[in-house]
DNA sequence: CGAATACTTAAGCATATGCCTAAGCATGCC
DNA sequence: GGCATGCTTAGGCATATGCTTAAGTATTCG
């Protein structure tokens, strides 16, 4: 419904994966080239590239290319994306449950267990 | 890299699917039954349902029947292992800036460029 | 009882995803 | 130049995902 459900797609879909989660905990260390990214990794290169792609295309992540080698660093803003959705689901069954809170305070001295 | 490696993953495959976030954000203004759930989505109701496993595979949701209707529910805490893994990520590139920051005034007035 | 309601189960299908290997470029170094 | 390094591109393949329709099974109600 908001605009934004395709950045929303695409964050939630790299931060599905646990290998491009991992790559994001790296990155969160301090920024990486590609095979620097692949070291640890237990796949080919050409499929780390594969989920680095995923990564930017949600704006977790950017990459540089100087020379030969291709430098990737997290993209700081594009956590809040998500975080801002979670917020906000949160806020909003949290007001759910005020609004409950105040119903049954409102009605609790009338009469005895609300069954 | 956590051991709950896998509860990521189911939680942020749920969440990465917009008709699943519809349901999320439906069920976060309160509990409503599969077709209640159903009623605004463009798809068949079996395909619903499926939807609605992913959400309780990944603990975002809860259902319980009750006669011939089975009425959903968000549970609460589940959003907090999302949105604990995002803060973390989020804190350890800000320690990174810290560090980076701190080390930069350390050198600042010594003398020439690091290196 | 019999029909409507509210899911459930099963099977199938089209597309997407995650991986691989094998070649192909550039760039840097001797 | 010639060769290693670092990434890129291309193709293919196995499995997963998101949906469908069709046919169940339980409840509830007249």
């Amino acid at each position: 419904m908001p605009k934004h459900a395709a950045a929303l797609n695409r964050m939630f879909t790299a931060l599905a994966d646990p290998t491009r989660r991992a790559m994001v905990e790296r990155l969160a260390r301090g920024p990486a080239s590609v095979s620097e990214l692949a070291r640890p990794l237990p796949m080919s290169l050409p499929a780390v590239v594969q989920h680095l792609q995923v990564l930017e295309e949600s704006g977790l992540v950017a990459s540089e290319k100087v020379g030969r080698v291709r430098t990737c660093r997290i993209e700081p803003g594009a956590l809040g994306v998500a975080q801002d959705w979670l917020a906000q689901q949160h806020a909003h069954w949290t007001a759910r449950f005020d609004r409950l809170d105040a119903y049954l305070t409102e009605t609790k001295d009338d009469d005895d267990t609300p069954q």
